[in-house]
DNA sequence: GTCCAGGATCACT
DNA sequence: AGTGATCATGGA
């Protein structure tokens, strides 16, 4: 589908409401929200002018961030909706919460590691819906960020619910479960079209108890039951797990970690278990937050 | 045209 | 248990 994206450096300012302060010192730099947004965590987002406004849904609700010159961040969202900020400052997860998860990572005598959170200083894994995470993640394989961001626009798109002009939510599960497989190819999903829909078939059984099984079992029998999914593997379980459960012992080894891994930290023969072992104990309890700093790293200098 | 992308799966040893 | 080919699709 030919599609072009959205204009939506248009808007109509009347819309929406006054800046607010967030009233949270979260200290994120322009360059390290880009990478929030941009990262390959979360996929229906727009970056505005280069670092200096982004917009996106959060649930259901429209949100545009700044940084004020104060190095404040400031939200703004539509009039029509309801306020938002506890939702939102929950979404990119509170600074006092982000200072003891990142913590045990400060204690790590890695340089590399230094380096990487000194480059990014501010970013951070979203709290995003584990629904909308276990979809991404189905379309992730085998794709590089921006194809993964407009399979998923179109499917947002045809089968999600709008909720501004070029802002529509992701499908339920129990939607995507009755669509036909044609539906999903005509969104560029290309193989993982059969994935999705497997999957969406076997989680729309019993939706919620699917996902409250999920999120109520220990990290290695969470990461199991998702890998019964067709579509899931190691890697894309990994990434459910971190971005949408906030099991940050997660460590989704994807070809840039596998790099890194291989030339950072002279893993050149190992296996990918054998790699997964090491870097759940050189990093400890929260391996998956090392990975997204050095996952954004090691895509910088290598100019993408 | 070739290579590769935030891999998974199946068919082979 | 460990490799290799194959899977759609689009960007570089």
């Amino acid at each position: 589908m030919p599609e072009r994206s959205l204009d939506i450096t248009s808007f109509d300012s009347s819309e929406w409401s006054e800046w607010v302060d967030l009233e949270n010192d979260f200290e994120i730099p322009p360059a390290s929200m880009t990478e929030i947004i941009n990262g390959g965590q979360t996929f229906l987002w727009h970056t505005l002018e280069t670092d200096k406004r982004w917009v996106g849904l959060v649930d259901e609700q429209l949100v545009q961030l700044r940084i004020s010159s104060g190095d404040r961040l400031e939200f703004s969202s539509l009039k029509i909706q309801e306020p938002i900020a506890e939702r939102l400052v929950d979404w990119l997860i509170p600074p006092e919460e982000y200072a003891a998860n990142m913590a045990p990572l400060y204690l790590l005598e890695d340089a590399y590691l230094k380096q990487c959170i000194e480059h990014f200083r501010g970013l951070r894994v979203l709290n995003q819906p584990l629904e909308e995470i276990l979809l991404t993640f189905l379309c992730s394989s085998n794709k590089q960020i921006v194809q993964i961001k407009r399979m998923l626009q179109l499917i947002a798109q045809h089968f999600g619910k709008p909720v501004w002009e070029g802002f529509y939510t992701y499908p339920s599960w129990e939607t995507i479960s009755q669509l036909e497989l044609e539906d999903l190819l005509q969104c560029g999903t290309g193989y993982r079209g059969k994935y999705i829909l497997g999957s969406a078939q076997k989680i729309a059984e019993d939706t919620e108890s699917f996902f409250k099984k999920l999120r109520d079992s220990e990290s290695p029998e969470a990461k199991k039951l998702l890998m019964e999914l067709p579509g899931v593997g190691s890697k894309v379980a990994d990434c459910i797990l971190l971005y949408g459960g906030k099991r940050y012992e997660a460590f989704p080894l994807d070809t840039w970690i596998l790099k890194a891994m291989r030339e950072r930290y002279g893993l050149k023969k190992e296996s990918n278990p054998q790699i997964l072992d090491f870097a759940k104990t050189h990093f400890g309890k929260n391996a998956g937050l090392a990975q997204q700093f050095i996952f954004a790293y090691e895509r910088k200098v290598r100019e993408l």
